[in-house]
DNA sequence: TATTGTTATACTCTATAACTATA
DNA sequence: TATAGTTATAGAGTATAACAATA
């Protein structure tokens, strides 16, 4: 650890924040839900450290260890990264030795992508740290609650009602 | 159009998507609710022209409308905006005569903001939209549904769990 | 002609550190 | 010394268009 270098007070006044009223703003789920998820998730960037994949990577390595041999465009479209952006990523993955870009013959316009053993490895390791990150940071609600509100996210995001069967154990 | 036959009877493009497992990301919160975001809002970006206020500024133009005088550094923090990044902000609503900056005497340091007559104009013409939009996005959930996902965000985001009042009469 | 992916580029958002001036 | 705000800068993320190769 390095000395910390001082822009901003740990903590303004409390009262100060809690007396700003934000009006119609507080019934915006869509401003709602970016203050909810930055306060969730603003430790997780930090958590994970320089040596480990970021969240966007992390995602992806996961999307195709799940799918072996996937296009890369269908990879995009489900996580809603564009092509043009995809490239960057999958070819930063390569780099590492992380995943294989296979060119299939029977279409050699597109690209099949598959982990490598070293990927899965990566997966190991950063999966904890993830979704330990995702247990606490919603840590103050119950059981419950935590079902409900992903089963109303995935509605929210269009996807089935029910998940898949939990494989961690 | 008429649909022109295709040739291999692969995986449609929709089939594609649907049949791309996710593993253990599906049921992250925090994975989800990013896919919730893009998917509900995605459209927002481009309804509001490139002549309105950006979201980023809409909330904290409405911000400052709520707690006339307040300090910047508080609006900062209550967005969860940082202080330098605050400043920028603050400087285009400005120079576009939305807001103006006042340095109290008894603090000099410091900087209260107002939102001028033409900045109450821009919440007017902008609030339709925004709040549009956040309807439209969260139609596919009941009006329970709605409520409840508001109340859980509110939580996540450590928000007392009642919303103020309606400031509409 | 349509699809798949790449390149180049620009712009927004965010994060960090060093700085001024006031208290 | 601490607080309020500013400046400068770098990086991630995202958006668009033009392009090549293949179907």
């Amino acid at each position: 650890m390095t000395a910390v270098p001082k822009t901003e007070p740990a903590l303004s006044p409390a009262e100060a924040k809690a007396s700003v009223a934000l009006g119609d703003l507080e019934r915006s789920v869509g401003f709602v839900m970016r203050i909810a998820q930055l306060t969730a998730f603003e430790n997780l960037f930090e958590e994970l450290g320089p040596t480990e994949v970021r969240i966007s990577e992390f995602t992806v390595l996961v999307a195709i260890a799940e799918n072996p041999g996937v296009r890369q465009g269908v990879i995009a479209d489900v996580l809603k990264i564009k092509w043009s952006n995809m490239t960057k990523v999958v070819r930063a993955l390569e780099t590492r030795g992380l995943v294989e870009r296979h060119v299939p013959p029977n279409d050699r316009r597109s690209v099949m992508l598959r982990v490598t053993d070293g990927g899965r490895e990566q997966i190991e390791r950063s999966a904890t740290k993830m979704y330990r990150s995702d247990r606490q940071a919603l840590a103050m609600l119950s059981d419950e609650e935590h079902a409900q509100y992903l089963a109303l996210s995935r509605k929210i995001a269009g996807w089935p009602s029910q998940a898949p069967e939990d494989s961690r154990r």
